[in-house]
DNA sequence: ATGGCCCGTAGAACGGGA
């Protein structure tokens, strides 16, 4: 596909960028996304390498913080005009962790989210989750995004139905799969928006990722929990939608694998 | 057997991830 043929983006949970950034630039120069969408990069604005991702041609918001979470939006100089930041973190709520970005590139908008883990049901930071997803929610209601060409991708710490989990059995109404979760998933795709790859492919189970214990991914136990959610007129033109794989394999991988969508390009200069 | 691995901050273990 040559780059006029098409849109291309990209999300992935990079768990450090500092660790993962050679591999996001050989993934950049393979796979020429127009827009990607990182997660977890764990540093601090002064720290992000928006020269050496200039040099690869592709300028960059951030908003991060020491050690945990942090978000960018990385897009392809040479393929849209102007790159506005909408928002840095979700204006309906208080949080000193940095885990929300929505940028506008021409007229799309692009949101890059990365939605707490939740860590066991029971805890704070489950509650903490559920409050962050409806915060989500409230936001892209009253942003009327879904009127809109935009995609939403992230880590979303959810795996919306038992074929998104290797082990449902295991995972029954654990964190990542439990029905309280699993609602508020629905409920976004209730305010107009569609997951590209369980459209694409309604009966494929495939993860998006694996832990990184008890070779989990050699035996393919993963859950699939990173997302590509599209506006209905972004959908109209979805084209593909892949879970890069091969990525999880490399020496020193990330435990999230990229996923990508392709899309006819919008008309983004009227 | 309830942790195994990886990352950042440490400058030894620990919190966090999912």
């Amino acid at each position: 596909m040559s780059p006029d043929d098409g849109l291309s983006l990209c999300t992935w949970n990079v768990n450090s960028l500092k660790v993962r950034f050679e591999q996001l630039k050989s993934l950049l120069v393979s796979q020429c996304w127009d827009v990607v969408c990182l997660q977890e990069t764990k540093m601090t604005d002064d720290r992000f390498p928006y020269e050496a991702l200039r040099e690869l041609g592709y300028q960059a918001f951030h908003c991060g913080q020491p050690t945990y979470n942090g978000v960018a939006v990385l897009a392809r100089l040479d393929r849209f005009e102007t790159m506005a930041l909408i928002h840095d973190h979700l204006p309906n709520r208080e949080d000193p962790q940095q885990r929300f970005l929505a940028v506008r590139l021409d007229t799309l908008a692009v949101a890059c989210a990365y939605v707490p883990n939740g860590q066991t049901v029971d805890s704070d930071k489950y509650r903490y989750k559920l409050q962050w997803l409806d915060n989500l929610i409230a936001y892209l209601k009253e942003q009327r995004f879904s009127e809109q060409d935009f995609a939403l991708l992230g880590d979303f710490n959810i795996a919306p139905q038992d074929c998104d989990v290797h082990d449902p059995a295991l995972w029954h109404e654990q964190v990542l799969c439990s029905s309280e979760e699993r609602r508020r998933f629905a409920k976004l795709l209730e305010l107009g928006f569609s997951d590209a790859y369980r459209v694409l492919k309604p009966a494929t189970v495939q993860y998006t990722w694996w832990d990184y214990r008890q070779l989990a991914f050699q035996k393919n136990r993963g859950l699939r929990i990173d997302h590509v959610l599209l506006s209905q007129s972004l959908m109209q033109k979805l084209n593909a939608c892949e879970i890069h794989r091969q990525a999880r394999k490399a020496e020193k991988a990330s435990d999230h694998a990229p996923v990508s969508v392709y899309i006819a390009r919008p008309k983004l200069h009227q």
